[in-house]
DNA sequence: TTGAAATGGTTTCCTAGTCAACAACATTTG
DNA sequence: CAAATGTTGTTGACTAGGAAACCATTTCAA
């Protein structure tokens, strides 16, 4: 590709542009329930374990704790988190659903289904398998572990 | 994937992952020249036509007019863009590169094939050739065309 | 056992976008 | 040709996040 490259030439373009279009695209789902695609991870989270700090959701959700400390703010003006002091340590405190929030997620969750089925179910079982494969080990390679939210 | 599927059940999760992860290092990269993407991106449209209205950039970039405006304003402010009048439209402008802006396109676009390589190098030939293609018929299939920036 | 360092969270300031209102000019239409 | 409508670009209000300063508390070490 000399002497200047061009933009799509590069195969991080293409990821970049094809993974805009299906995150904006889920994004405009859950917009419509009123949840941001941050807040449909930092529930998703909460519902597994359902109670956590925000230090362990800035870690999982690889943002800094101030944006968790806001995002929280948010979910709980909605209703749909809630906070609990910690006994042992009093700077600490934990995060939990609230049963509103807790019955957001399995809608939220099928939003994602749906998208993914939307952007990808055009590939034949061969193209989306190595897709997902191919994905995975760069990810494994790098290291990477935090949920992408942005 | 019943019955609540979870974030890494989707390809949508691990593209992104991986978009992130490659874009966050570029800006990396760029950010040591004094560049954002967005920059980048606007001046590697420049170095091509080298004169474009403000409404073209807007629109190959996928991005609002006031937020081009903007970024005309801080590359102006860098001296790597110039502002000048259209004699036909005296509302109209074009924008083009100043010396120092088309001197640094080529450094620039190093950078990119640098990533490029640093995250793509450790695949096979045919996997990285399989996810290039996979990619771009996707982009196709969506009818995307504007240079992902965010 | 008390002063220093570490830790958990919040807050402030900054950046870079969107969206909507706007000003200036151009174009169309009656 | 005047008035309505459209177009170009800028601006202001707002949003979500990062970085760093900060506060309160806990832990560690002399």
């Amino acid at each position: 590709m000399p002497p200047v490259s061009s933009l799509n030439d590069h195969t991080g373009y293409w990821l970049r542009m094809v993974s805009n279009a299906v995150s904006q695209e889920f994004a405009r789902k859950v917009a419509n329930h009123d949840v941001t695609v941050a807040e449909w991870v930092f529930l998703r989270a909460l519902y597994d374990r359902n109670v956590m700090p925000p230090s362990v959701l800035a870690e999982t959700m690889g943002m800094t704790r101030g944006a968790i400390s806001k995002l929280a703010d948010r979910l709980l003006a909605k209703g749909l988190v809630e906070r609990t002091a910690n006994g042992e340590d009093r700077r600490a405190h934990s995060l939990s659903l609230t049963e509103e929030g807790r019955g957001k997620v399995p809608v939220l969750a099928s939003l994602a289904d749906q998208n993914d089925v939307e952007y990808f179910g055009v590939l034949t079982t061969e193209e989306h398998e190595a897709l997902n494969r191919i994905l995975k080990a760069l990810a494994e390679r790098q290291g990477l572990k935090a949920a992408p939210v942005d």
